[in-house]
RNA sequence: GGGCGCGUAGCUCAGUGGUAGAGCACACCCUUCACACGGGUGGGGUCGCAAGUUCAAUCCUUGCCGCGCCCA
């Protein structure tokens, strides 16, 4: 029995009711231990994250798949859970302690981080909240955190199993230093914008009266930092420059600083670029750090003449002269700072060579500098320029594990799609650096090593076991900072499941099936989680990894707080309901495009929901009800051509389903059931059972509407459940748990061919009298002079479907009278429909005389071709026979409508 | 500079070596007992430009123009 629906369809009733019961009942994992296992990870968000529309795109393609899969009878298990979002939640939390103008540093580090525990217990679960808005079918009694005990054993195991393998090591060495955040970050988290800047040109004066080979005293460097001069060590020039060949080996003297540094010989040097001489600065300077090297430089006796945040301090040679200290490295707050007062010193000294300019009139006008745009880094997350900055931190070897997974991509055990991606990824794991996994901040895994006095350190588990490496009665201090985050999310695949444990979980469901994530983190996550996973399992982490792109606002911008051009999803969910958000992703979602959003498509699929809602409604009117037969039939064989048709347009739609799923084409998938359901099912199917509901045809109707039920469920998975509880009593058999529809019947291709040709006879009756102005509704008599074995059958089974929607009746399989008519044909049959005074003959004559034209010239055009001994001959024989009868069709098409024209006279 | 991608109907996008499709928009018709968030019918594209390969190119190759992204 179906129970009757609404009148209509209100979708956040429905969507509250229904998820409050898969979650409740325990139906996103159902208990499946004989199963095949289909696993997904769902790319954790931040534990500070908030659902914008990027994750409702990712979420609902990871949905179809669990969904579907979880229909084909797969133990379908979606680890869902959050990250700890080191530097961002940290930053949550000083904030709020900012407003109360309090700080971090006024507690214990052991305070804090029970703040902030204490700030994710009450605010960290906003994103999973609307997570399930969005319908998303994850297995919540498992719910991960990155800080879990469990996960942070796995990610210290896999820290101090990297150290004993020498995979990861202390290094003193250039990091990307953010001064706002005072950390270290990596350079995937570095971000280069093209700045508008300023060239200055130095002049610094070759000491012990060497000059030139053109006699001058000085050499021209010129920076785009000049405040770095403070801790210039060298100046360089090219080897092969012959205008420096003789200084080389000789002496500056720094103004300001007085300091004497060598003139050396190095390839950075562009004889090209300006003066073709640079100031070489190690301290403050990627390039300069491998030229200062090479010039005999240690790491450890490289100037600093900045502090954490950037302010200027003392050198170890301690030449920054006093007026100096304290200032920020360039201005800020409208406060001049080192950079500025540098120049002006150095004009002062007559040391800054003008940039020379003419002006309107043609005069020389004077600038301390040359405007340039500026490729300058700037941190993700904190906004400020990057400080390259010396210190040590800990260092992953990148380069060492990006192996196997280059391996593994190469070889095909993990397949990245869509394919383009590839070459992108062994770009970046072919030139890998080594990855500064180090942050000096409070929340986050604590790196687990330890100090003795001298700095030596000693990796370990825990401090026990460091103490028994060092020894009794060494004093250890442990390592202030954490880990990035990222490293913790690399191990996601497997630590969810309970690694470094062998549970039974990790036995089944690593390696996982799939991976679906943005192409933004391909370099942060997901090539790293496939070097972790090879290096932690020996296996990697996944076979396959689909790669989706942005989501764009409707002018195509990227969205950003900033343009003030984000669209929020719930609001998208509250304005068209979540099945038409998810249904527009997954249509909108072809491999290798990014998405625009288009409010008009997401409401064209809120109103494919409502069709299908009022499609049910008939039904049920109508004593159509579900749970007729099972997955695999209705359990009858229809004698019905109509029935025998639609059973076949179903084994299609789920073989294409099918298709578009195993190759990850949303898109496609998207568009098959909507066509199915709405040009098949709706306008056709339904139209031409109406009127005879007999028992054969209510079974049908009711199965075919729960295999739609169940093909759009991964997709539409709220008004399909809907629709499925209200259409049969199957209390314990809800539409999540169902069958994925796999008929054991054969395409009836007779059954085919007689309801494509009543379609077409509708369809051509439909087009005639609209061109002929005749009214839609007038009911017409026919004249079939020459019917087909098929045309008899079809007019003979179908009377009634033919009067209803052809509006033909009666049909005669007879010569039509002398007389003005219209002339329609099907399939390959033709129909003359007498109008005597109903219709214009002369439109009548243009209609004809149109069709007449398009046919001649497509007959002509493929008698071209078929004369064609070339096309004949080499023509693979399919196009040839293909040709031939598209023009015995055309041909006939001539000839019928040449004998139309004639009867007109 | 290196790499990747895009340019198809007014808009947003699919697509195939045999002269093109969808949704929306548009035009006309329909107050038909599931649905106007509907039904029916239709108009609309030299598939960025040029050359090449081929019997045949929107689809393959090369170059050019325009747009975007990533890396240095």
């Amino acid at each position: 029995m179906s129970t009757e629906l609404p009148k209509t369809f209100d979708p956040a009733e429905i969507e509250a009711r229904w998820y409050a019961h898969w979650e409740g009942e325990g139906l996103f994992r159902p208990d499946r231990p004989q199963a095949e296992p289909y696993t997904i990870v769902n790319p954790p968000p931040n534990v500070t994250g908030s659902l914008h529309i990027g994750h409702a795109l990712d979420n609902t393609l990871q949905d179809v798949m669990i969904r579907y899969e979880r229909l084909r009878g797969k133990d379908a298990l979606w680890v869902v859970g959050t990250d700890h979002a080191g530097i961002a939640t940290q930053m949550v939390v000083e904030r709020q302690l900012e407003a109360s103008q309090d700080k971090r540093t006024n507690y214990s580090r052991e305070d804090f981080i029970a703040k902030v525990w204490e700030w994710k217990e009450e605010s960290g679960g906003t994103i999973t909240r609307q997570l399930r808005r969005l319908g998303c079918s994850m297995d919540w009694s498992r719910e991960q955190f990155t800080m879990d005990d469990h996960f942070s054993q796995a990610v210290l195991k896999t820290f101090v199993d990297l150290h004993n393998d020498g995979l990861i090591y202390r290094d003193k060495r250039l990091v990307n230093w953010d001064p706002k955040l005072k950390t270290a970050i990596s350079d995937l988290e570095v971000e280069t914008q093209d700045v508008k800047g300023s060239f200055w040109h130095f002049r610094y004066p070759l000491e012990d009266g060497v000059t030139l080979a053109d006699g001058r005293d000085y050499i021209e460097v010129a920076t785009t930092r000049p405040e770095t001069m403070l801790a210039d060590m060298a100046v360089a020039v090219h080897p092969d420059d012959a205008r420096y060949a003789s200084v080389v080996g000789k002496h500056v003297v720094l103004p300001i600083t007085g300091r004497r540094v060598p003139i050396v010989a190095d390839e950075h040097a562009d004889p090209e670029l300006g003066s073709g001489a640079v100031k070489i600065t190690p301290g403050h300077d990627f390039n300069d750090f491998e030229v200062g090297k090479r010039a005999g430089f240690k790491p450890a006796d490289m100037l600093n003449m900045l502090d954490g945040e950037a302010n200027v301090c003392q050198t170890a040679d301690g030449l920054v002269p006093e007026e100096f200290l304290g200032l920020h490295r360039f201005k800020r707050d409208g406060v001049d700072g080192a950079r500025e007062l540098v120049v002006r010193r150095l004009k002062e000294l007559d040391c800054l060579i003008p940039h020379v300019t003419k002006d309107k009139e043609g005069n020389a006008v004077e600038h301390d500098a040359e405007p340039r745009t500026i490729a300058t880094p700037f941190g993700d997350r904190g906004g400020v320029v990057i400080e390259p900055w010396l210190t040590d931190q800990w260092y992953v070897d990148a380069e060492t594990l990006a192996k196997k997974p280059i391996e593994a991509v190469k070889s095909g055990a993990v397949e990245i799609v869509p394919k383009s991606w590839e070459k992108t990824f062994f770009n970046w794991m072919e030139n890998i650096q080594p990855w500064c996994v180090s942050r000096q901040l409070w929340w986050g895994h604590r790196i687990p090593a330890w100090y003795d006095a001298d700095g030596k350190a000693y990796v370990a588990m825990t401090q026990e076991e460091a103490q028994a490496q060092a020894g009794d009665g060494v004093t250890l201090t442990r390592d202030e900072d954490v880990l990035d985050t990222w490293f913790s999310s690399a191990l996601w695949p497997s630590a969810t499941l309970g690694w470094p444990d062998k549970t039974d979980l990790v036995e089944k469901h690593y390696p996982n099936s799939l991976l679906i994530s943005g192409f933004d983190i391909l370099f942060f996550w997901d090539a790293r989680m496939m070097m972790m996973g090879q290096y932690n399992t020996g296996q990697n982490p996944w076979p396959r990894l689909y790669l989706h792109g942005l989501v764009r606002a409707a002018d195509g911008q990227k969205m950003s707080k900033s343009k003030g051009n984000v669209v929020d999803p719930l609001g998208l969910i509250d304005q068209y309901g979540a099945d038409a958000l998810r249904f527009f992703m997954a249509a909108m979602e072809s491999q290798g495009r990014d998405i625009k959003m288009d409010d008009k498509r997401i409401e064209g699929y809120r109103n494919f929901a409502t069709k299908l809602w009022n499609a049910t409604r008939f039904c049920q009117s109508n004593g159509i009800v579900g749970g007729i037969g099972d997955h695999t039939g209705p359990g009858l064989s229809p004698r019905l051509a109509v029935n025998r048709w639609i059973i076949g347009e179903v084994i299609e739609t789920r073989d294409a389903l099918d298709k578009a799923l195993a190759e990850l084409r949303f898109d496609a998938a998207a568009n098959t059931i909507y066509h199915f359901v709405w040009d098949r099912f709706c306008d056709w199917y339904i139209e031409l059972i109406k009127g005879n509901f007999d028992d054969e045809t209510k079974a049908v109707a009711g199965w075919a509407l729960d295999q739609i039920l169940v093909m759009l469920h991964p997709f539409m998975p709220f008004i399909t459940e809907e629709l499925w509880s209200k259409q049969a009593a199957r209390a314990d058999y809800p539409l999540i748990t169902a069958q994925w529809p796999d008929p054991q019947a054969e395409i009836d291709a007779a059954a085919k061919a007689e309801i494509d040709w009543l379609i077409a006879l509708t369809s051509a009756v439909r087009t005639a009298k609209n061109e002929l102005g005749i009214p839609p509704g007038a009911k017409l008599e026919a004249f079939c002079p020459a019917p087909s074995a098929l045309a008899k059958s079809v007019v003979e089974a179908n009377a009634a479907a033919i009067e209803r929607l052809a509006r033909l009746t009666p049909i005669h399989m007879a010569d039509a009278p002398a007389g003005a008519a219209m002339q329609i044909a099907a399939g390959e049959d033709a129909f003359v429909i007498p109008l005597e005074g109903v219709i214009d003959i002369a439109s009548e004559k243009a209609r004809l005389s149109k069709a007449l034209e398009a046919s001649t010239k497509e007959a002509k055009s493929l008698e071209g071709r078929l004369s064609n001994a070339n096309f004949v001959d080499r023509a693979k024989p399919e196009a040839v026979e293909k040709a031939r009868a598209d023009h015995a069709h055309h041909t006939a098409e001539v000839e019928r409508l040449t004998a139309a024209l004639a009867r007109l006279g």
